[in-house]
DNA sequence: ACCTGAACACCGTTCAAGT
DNA sequence: ACCTGAACACCGTTCAAGT
């Protein structure tokens, strides 16, 4: 505690120091208790201090994003542009799993930043490599959307199913016989879907396989589309 | 003013009148300047009060929630699935639309209100009875995600662009100027597909035209699964 | 039964001052 | 050049008290 506070005196803060302390603060903590004054008081230091570095908590939000967005993968040369697709978003995805506050971040941000606009530049570039027309590939990409980005907004959160597995055996009895009840297809759906846990609800479901069943089927739809060379004027 | 605090003092608080201020607040000043506090100054009350009707913040949100549901319009009946979970799909769309705050809360909240479980119930309901297996209906579900809701995430907001028609012609031609040497591909697109405002990115597209795209290439794709008869298990 | 007042433990940020 | 202290204008929420 003491040593830290005079590590932080001895090597003064920088810009590059705030944000790594930030991007680890928020994946310790998450994003909703990532504060001004929570990651001064972890770099020792008074809040003020960090307005030195960051003009406001946006830029520092921004920043942080940059950094996650720095450690996706290249993208793969030689391949087709399905194949370099598909390798960059799961590529994307694996670096926003390991900052589990970076999805909600970059859905928060207006996000105009160098790496944001690089990243897509790039994405954009490899539909255009592999001979789409720009119409085409215009709508490809706000088809994409966040699924650029290896993530979507899923039907229920982890959230809820955490706290259903931490209620007692009788109450879970009890609600399962609730939904069933009031809301047989989700029962249908969710129980014929669960795979590890006993949940009532559709968590426990491989996120992996159905992230890349829905980009499959995307992908699978572009190629369709630009084989018949689809033009939206016509 | 004082006319309105002697109406609220007139009529008692109730949770119904609560949530339709809550509702209207949000309408008029967005979610994040939506506060207890001046939810509570708008309809002439102590904030504490507001606790007697709504556990707290996050039930208000779900009542909001669950109101801009029911502006929902029903299923329709007699149309085959395809047709029925478009027309859900673009009926959930427009009652979003009104309420631009809703799809923030939608995407921040756990989500398991009666009113949502519903809906999902009602929505996988239609491929059950359109024939597909229960699995094939699952990975459908996930891959639809939020767009069961009207919305999905895009890749930049409008702010963004908002932003950059505010400032002076001779900042924007630098903006273009800059994007054209460092992000060719985006403003390729974004130039093809500007309809219009002059904007450099890719906002002041036909965002009903995109939304129906991705949502017909999806639908596409569940059809030909289906056909064939696909399954997760082989 | 319903509302109030005062208080607690937080926020982001500005401004003038210190070294 | 960099950091600090005090302050401002906010939050959500608890608790004991009023009518």
């Amino acid at each position: 505690m003491t040593q830290q506070l005079q590590t932080s005196r001895r090597t003064p803060l920088n810009r590059g120091r705030v944000l790594a302390a930030a991007v680890a603060l928020a994946d310790e903590v998450g994003l909703d208790a990532l504060s001004m004054r929570r990651l001064a008081e972890v770099l020792g230091v008074v809040p003020m201090a960090l307005y030195k570095h960051v003009a406001n908590k946006d830029e520092l939000l921004d920043g942080m994003v940059d950094a996650v967005i720095g450690e996706i993968a290249p993208v793969a040369s030689g391949a087709g542009w399905k194949i370099a697709v598909r390798l960059r978003v799961l590529s994307a995805r694996q670096a926003l799993l390991r900052h589990p506050w970076a999805r909600q971040a970059l859905e928060s941000r207006t996000n105009r930043t160098p790496a944001v606009l690089a990243y897509t530049d790039e994405f954009i570039g490899l539909f255009l490599a592999g001979g789409f027309s720009v119409d085409l590939t215009h709508h490809v990409m706000h088809a994409l959307g966040s699924r650029m980005w290896g993530f979507t907004q899923e039907l229920f959160n982890a959230a809820a199913s955490d706290a259903e597995a931490a209620m007692p055996p009788e109450a879970q009895a009890a609600m399962a016989q609730e939904m069933a009840l009031r809301y047989p297809n989700i029962l249908q759906v969710a129980t014929a879907a669960r795979h590890d846990d006993g949940s009532v609800v559709s968590y426990g479901c491989d996120d992996q396989f159905e992230f890349e069943f829905a980009l499959d089927l995307m992908l699978d739809g572009f190629e369709r589309l630009h084989g018949q060379r689809w033009s939206s004027s016509g």
